[in-house]
RNA sequence: GGGCCGGUAGUUCAGGGGUAGAACGCCCGCCUUGCACGCGGGAGGUCGGGGGUUCAAGUCCCCCCCGGUCCA
């Protein structure tokens, strides 16, 4: 079943899933759209249209509504409007969605409490009801950012959340509630707020929705998601769950009137540029140009020109809007950046980095071309001074974010450069698609530079259409469970008693060769963390995991065990300290890493088992050795301090409030209460991690390794503890192996002794060939015939191109070098540069007469023949006389 | 995550089975009061790594690493 159907089922029960009781207090009317055949729900007896863009059009513009505010004031009055309301307001979430691996950006407030667990969407609220200032981050709509007036990449999306319980609520008040703030709280008359029946298709749950409209403009949307699984079978969930987004720039727009929703929401900010940018707005020319350009779609294909071709502007004053547009596009592409970069993601080739990277070069072309002195960081800076009351975590950590910027600034120039380059290589040329193309896909050079250079002559939307056509659709995978947790209780967890050690527990599940406990001390793989060993009954456990908080144990012998049994279970301390310590040695390198690299640094990925463990860190460029040294330093005397490492049992939203979001390194951890481990001043991270109790029981921290994964993303690998001590040891090891080997009085000299060997090697490679060249001369001047022949094992080629050089050019003879192996001979002939027709004729000889094959090049032939050696000889002879007769 | 382009002297790159090259830079010499230029000579290379095909691989095939770029 499709959306429209859907639409029409739940439409058919409109008075039970609709008809609110507001619509009946009010006397809402329930009408059908003339032009689409939507319903919807309005107090204007003579309205026929529904207020969607066609239907209707904005009647704002000019002629705004409700109390007039900016956008932080806005949102306080929002805020203070529904806390008066009982709801508990959540600060944002990071705009990266580190909680989830299907999306690399928050994209609306609902997905702050929304985890993904086998397929499954699980509701996760820190309080109920509650509202959020969710800043959101969307990039399909790029190419309309700052044409069509209300389009961004990020925004801010007012979320009113409520689970439908006792202490949560459902559509009813949901909607009198958003009525009230419209009405009573801003001041919109109660005639102008329209409301539309909708359907709402999230990740693997939906419901209906009431989008809401003032003076045609949508305002938010609120879903009532009721239903699991997918449209054509589903059932309903309990409790079910209010989710209302409403944009909080179309809330300032309404209440400004402007052209655009940019004039309004970025006032303040805008009113600092103006005095640097010197050119004129044309009021009446804008709302114009901005009414028609409102009403297309240029991420779906509409194009500029074909919007140009609409409007009734002159032409110079088209120019200055597409400025003032050029503006817009600065202004929130570098908001979107400051919340990113805050928030720890940075640009590079893959993932969400990349939409970054364009983001930023889009700004940096436009100011470029329009020669404007801005700097993005600058303007970065100004936006966090704005919204530092919504957001003051912004201007905590601004001034390092320049750094960031200016590195993404340089890849940028030096890929221009690098363009240049290429392009100057095909100047006066005319390219077809395919190559313009490969132009645009492997040097990032856009069909509209090569147009510009004349290189082209099509229409650059041709290629953009070829690229698209090579995508491909990736695939899924669905890997299959080891064992099925349905039905099973959630498994008692013992391993963060450090003092258990053994223990007594009875079998509830035996399957695929996992022993599913009601209670154990093994922690299972998780977080990066191998999982505990040790024994059951005797018998050992292999590995560890968990599914849907139950715990699995493989075991070597499942056969052994019978359900119901009860086992005694022992773990392996050794291997359980030993993971410990990497763990929390991880978390100290994570700490020392931000603390030296910058705040953008955050853990990428982790991994930690018994004798090795490395963490991936998000950082712009590769880590220096002087860098690498301080971390390791650092993370030593954190060591050495023997630091307390506190584990806390917290409300997500204490722990938030308390610690801010960098708790969620390892990304979010589901559950209303989140285990957070911190370690003195240094680091406080959310983790279900088994870890030490003080620093100092790790002993010693060594790094091994440092390399970059990707673009963006460094790994360190380390050892801790008792490997760390083994590493250091087999490092002495492979010294003390080279100073014997070398003759070296002590470790600190090997290298010095290696320097001097490899002088030795050239030294006794340039004599050899100072002997080869006396020897070519020797042999040149004795031989009274006119060929040279060399027999000699000792003699590889390359040795004897040496000799012949001199044979050949010094002595005009030709030079036969020959050299047997196990089937034939391998030959090599150099004759004189004028005649080097002899060269081939050798090659077809001896190829004819012996068998085997070669070739020739210039005067030089070499080949492999499978004759011995008298007949060989004879053939070269015979030639070589064949050729004194000539 | 996937596609494409690339990795050769300190640098920028050419060479696409048969003796590893050019330009700039570097060193030495000549010229010059000195500098720059000019002239002559020279040093400098695990051709990203590994495997394969071949008498022969920088070159062809496979795998990997690194950089760039485009797309989701």
């Amino acid at each position: 079943m499709d959306k429209e159907s859907l639409r029409r089922e739940f439409s058919e029960k409109h008075p039970e899933l609709y008809q609110v009781d507001l619509f009946k207090q009010k006397g809402f009317i329930r009408k059908k759209c003339k032009r689409c055949g939507r319903y919807f729900w309005t107090l204007d007896e003579k309205r026929e249209y529904c207020p969607n863009q066609p239907c209707s059009k904005y009647e704002f513009i000019k002629n705004p509504s409700g109390k007039k505010l900016d956008y932080v004031k806005m949102w306080e009055e929002v805020k203070n409007f529904f806390v008066e309301n009982g709801h508990q307001y959540v600060r944002r979430y990071p705009v990266v969605a580190r909680w989830r691996d299907d999306l690399y950006f928050t994209v609306a407030s609902i997905i702050d409490f929304q985890r993904v667990e086998e397929g499954k969407i699980i509701f996760d609220f820190p309080a109920n009801p509650l509202i959020v200032p969710q800043m959101s981050l969307r990039f399909n709509d790029i190419a309309n950012v700052g044409l069509t007036g209300r389009h961004y990449t990020s925004f801010c999306m007012i979320g009113q959340h409520a689970l439908a319980n006792e202490k949560g609520y459902w559509k009813d008040r949901t909607i009198q509630l958003d009525f009230d703030l419209l009405t009573k709280r801003l001041g919109i008359p109660e005639e102008e707020v329209v409301f539309v029946e909708d359907v709402w298709l999230g990740y693997g749950a939906f419901g209906y929705s009431l989008e809401y409209f003032v003076k045609n403009l949508e305002l938010g949307n609120a879903v009532f998601t009721e239903f699991e699984g997918s449209p054509s079978s589903y059932t309903r969930f309990s409790p079910p769950v209010v989710d209302m987004g409403a944009g909080l720039e179309r809330f300032v727009w309404l209440s400004y009137g402007t052209p655009t929703s940019y004039e309004a929401v970025f006032e303040s900010v805008l009113e600092k540029l103006r005095s640097s940018l010197e050119f004129d707005l044309h009021e009446e020319y804008a709302s114009s140009f901005y009414k028609t350009a409102g009403e297309m779609d240029f991420s779906e294909g509409d194009t500029v020109e074909s919007l140009y071709s609409k409007l009734n502007i002159p032409e110079e004053k088209i120019q200055d809007i597409m400025k003032l547009k050029d503006i817009f596009i600065l202004l929130d592409h570098s908001r979107t950046l400051l919340f990113a970069l805050s928030d720890g993601q940075l640009p590079s080739n893959v993932g969400g980095g990349y939409n970054l990277r364009v983001v930023l070069r889009r700004m940096l072309d436009i100011i470029k071309k329009r020669k404007w002195n801005i700097s993005i960081f600058e303007l970065m800076k100004l936006h966090a001074e704005y919204l530092k009351p919504m957001y003051p975590e912004l201007t905590e950590n601004i001034d390092r974010l320049q750094e960031v910027v200016e590195v993404e600034e340089q890849k940028y120039e030096r890929t221009l450069q690098t363009a240049e380059k290429v392009l100057s290589s095909y100047r006066n040329k005319r390219l077809d698609v395919n190559e313009a193309a490969k132009l645009y896909e492997s040097n990032g050079i856009t069909p509209e530079v090569l147009r510009e250079k004349g290189l082209i002559d099509f229409d650059p939307s041709e290629v953009y259409n070829y690229v698209a056509g090579k995508h491909i659709n990736p695939r899924t995978e669905n890997i299959k469970p080891a064992f099925n947790p349905l039905g099973l209780p959630k498994t008692e967890q013992l391993y963060y008693d450090r003092s258990i050690v053994e223990f007594e527990a009875k079998i509830l599940k035996i399957e695929n060769g996992y022993v599913i406990l009601d209670r154990t001390a093994f922690y299972p793989r998780s977080g990066g963390q191998e999982p505990d060993h040790g024994e059951l009954n005797g018998v050992k456990v292999i590995d560890v995991i968990k599914i849907s908080d139950v715990i699995g144990h493989k075991v070597e012998e499942p056969s052994h065990f019978s359900v119901g049994d009860k086992v005694r279970g022992k773990i392996d301390l050794k291997r359980r300290e030993a993971l410990m310590r990497h763990h929390t040695a991880t978390h100290i390198i994570n700490a020392a890493a931000r603390s030296v690299l910058g705040p953008w640094v955050w853990q990428h990925s982790a991994f930690k088992e018994e004798n090795y463990a490395r963490i991936d860190i998000t950082h712009h460029s590769p880590i220096s050795e002087e860098q690498l040294k301080q971390i390791e330093m650092l993370a030593n005397q954190i060591v050495q301090k023997n630091v307390r490492v506190e584990k806390l049992l917290l409300s997500r939203t204490e722990a938030e409030s308390k610690f801010g979001f960098r708790i969620y390194q390892g990304g979010a951890v589901p559950g209303n209460m989140l285990r957070i481990l911190k370690i003195g001043d240094y680091d406080v991270e959310a983790c279900g991690g088994t870890h030490c109790d003080w620093t100092g029981e790790i002993g010693l921290i060594k790094i091994t390794n440092v390399d970059r994964i990707q673009d963006g993303v460094d790994r360190i690998e380390f050892v801790a503890g008792e490997p760390a001590v083994k590493y250091v040891q087999s490092m002495y090891a492979t010294f003390t192996d080279l100073k014997k080997a070398l003759n070296a009085p002590d470790i600190s000299s090997v290298h010095t002794y290696i320097e001097e060997k490899i002088k030795e090697l050239e030294d006794v490679r340039n004599r050899h060939r100072e002997v080869l060249k006396k020897y070519a001369v020797a042999l040149g001047s004795s031989e009274k015939g006119r060929f040279v022949l060399i027999d000699d094992s000792n003699i590889d080629k390359d040795d004897a191109v040496i000799m012949g050089d001199i044979i050949v050019n010094s002595f005009g003879k030709r030079f036969i070098w020959l050299k047997r192996n196990e089937k034939g001979y391998l030959y090599l002939i150099m004759v004189p540069k004028e005649r080097s027709d002899e060269a081939k004729a050798y090659v077809s000889l001896l190829s004819e007469k012996c068998g085997g094959s070669g070739g020739s090049k210039n005067n030089v032939a070499q080949g492999f023949v499978k004759c011995d050696e008298d007949t060989l000889k004879e053939i070269i002879m015979s030639f070589h006389e064949k050729d004194s007769n000539a």
